[in-house]
DNA sequence: CATGAATGAGTATTCATTCAT
DNA sequence: CATGAATGAATACTCATTCAT
């Protein structure tokens, strides 16, 4: 196995025992051993187990946002931007989302040893700048709303995994959330 | 102290330390200590640390979600509830926020001991059932609004934390994207 | 309830306990819990959990080498004294034999923190001196064999356990290994 | 070291503190310090403490049984057989007695976990076809006399512990008793 | 005669991490 | 490229015991 595959069979392995056993079980042993290989072996691709740990977190929320911001860049009008940019959400989360949430909540729950992650900054940017060029807002205000559309596709996920309705609804009523909140959002401030 | 009191100065406790050092600080020992007792003094309050952090969510969400439903049961108008909750939602932000979003977010980390917490349930199916009234939906679809709902409010949270506007200002914004977004999809729905 | 009740009382609730739950639930708040008083109770009554053991065992052993001592007084020959000890000893294991049985091991097991008990050693020497005066032996071959009629009789309780014979038939055994084995014995030495 | 070298270390170090230190000491910490190793090494090659101890109480259980069936195997007649055994267990417990009576009575003392050890049940099985096989008896029957037997040869040793005769005599005196206990109780039977 | 609050010493166990091979 | 032996720090939890009331 070439040193970059075997890399790529860690974070998988940490990514299935993270789901599968919870966090309490992440530990350097049980991922090497998951994988197959004697205990240590981890630490011939990674620092520590943390560092272990940001790469997968890097890795998987790489993913989600590169799609998303496909999304965001392959449609012309807003509305058709932001309902690529749902449709992207969900996949992802089709497949990996039980994963993406327990791997959110334990970074959330441990030591902020790192700055905030960049890659969510960097998409919340991205999503903000759209907003402000279809509102004409001041960054800070595109900010907030920009979090809060991302709230609210996250909140729209937990609804499917919830199983209250099915994923096309769910979609439908996500951009309608984020769509008809902004705009009357937006028309508060004038 | 009365066992009463020392109960509460624990979970009191405990909640500075989440809040100060983070979801690892939280050991019996550290708490025991920073209450200025010897190290094991919790043990005679909770069975074990998961209890202890289990009654200190309980405790937390008891207090949010009641000043929530209360908020919402003061009010004439869907409009005016929905309002009185996103008030009830800041005041209790303001006060404990960080400590909260830690807290729930170590809880989903955790490994899963124990059913889905009631109170978050409960709260849920109080919301929906306001939703429910207003617009004459099936409690499927209600329960999925109220998710979304609450996220909305999760999310403004965010923004607030995050310092990109007011508070006056966001919270207008949060009625503004619950409304709008909610009677938007409905709509859609039709 | 009077000192001397409650003493006897806890004496009682240990013993329970050490046949119900085994060695390890014999702490002092377990025993006083399970008395019915609150965890220290028992500290009041014995000075510490060894002292409270400790009259456990006396009053326990007390009891069966009293009983056998007895049997062993009452009687004419060598043989009925053998007899009436044998019944005696019955008599005591199947009232308390499990619990007996542990109460040793765990007296053995545990440090020796106390010189042999004395009332091993005083019954040992009672049942010496009639095998003395039977047979004529020295003082250390009477121990001796005294020592191995015990252990005898020891053995034949545990047979009894294992469910292997009857009571009827065991105690006729036990009395037969032990007149055959100690003249055999004693023969072999002249 | 090897690992079986330091598992065989490990174990006749914990042998070693159980005699001189009592069973109260056999901590998992001390073994392995005791063995000149880190504290925590003995995880490294068992389970936890109760895994250990069953470690060591079968090796040693197996040297004791394993010589003394040989004794029962190396010989023609009866009494022959019974010499050759008693002979093998003075040996054993001439090396290994006060260690093996502790043993034995912590686990008497300890918590039954584990269904009887099958070494004790293998021998006892084995002593029993022996003496079936020369008087005919029924198997629960041959098995109580093996118990029985079995606890002669116990007392046999706790009586040459307590100093009270030398080997050559104990010796002697437990075939004695053995033989002619077991041919009186069988006589009594027909 | 009895209680409850509190302490502190002790022990099992886990796990990240290092190092020699 | 990989292993296995070993370490040590950290932590949960138990329990005998004391003391004030």
């Amino acid at each position: 196995m070439t040193k970059e595959e075997r890399r790529e069979q860690l974070l998988d392995t940490a990514g299935q025992l993270l789901l599968k056993e919870g966090w309490d079980a992440l530990t350097m042993e049980a991922i090497a051993q998951s994988a197959g290989a004697s205990k240590t072996l981890g630490y011939a691709y990674f620092a520590n187990l943390d560092d272990l740990i940001w790469s997968l977190y890097d890795r998987e929320l790489g993913l989600l946002f590169g799609r998303v911001e496909a999304g965001l860049a392959n449609a012309d009008t807003f509305e058709d931007r932001i309902r690529a940019a749902v449709a992207a959400y969900f996949d992802t989360v089709a497949e990996n989302g039980a994963m993406l949430v327990r791997l959110q909540a334990g970074i959330v729950a441990r030591r902020l040893n790192r700055d905030r992650p960049q890659r969510t900054v960097n998409f919340l940017e991205a999503l903000a700048a759209i907003i402000r060029e279809e509102f004409g807002l001041s960054r800070r205000r595109a900010i907030a709303y920009a979090i809060v559309m991302a709230g609210i596709a996250d909140s729209h996920g937990r609804a499917w995994a919830a199983e209250t309705l099915g994923r096309a609804e769910l979609e439908e009523s996500c951009v309608r959330f984020m769509l008809a909140g902004v705009r009357d959002a937006v028309a508060a401030q004038t």
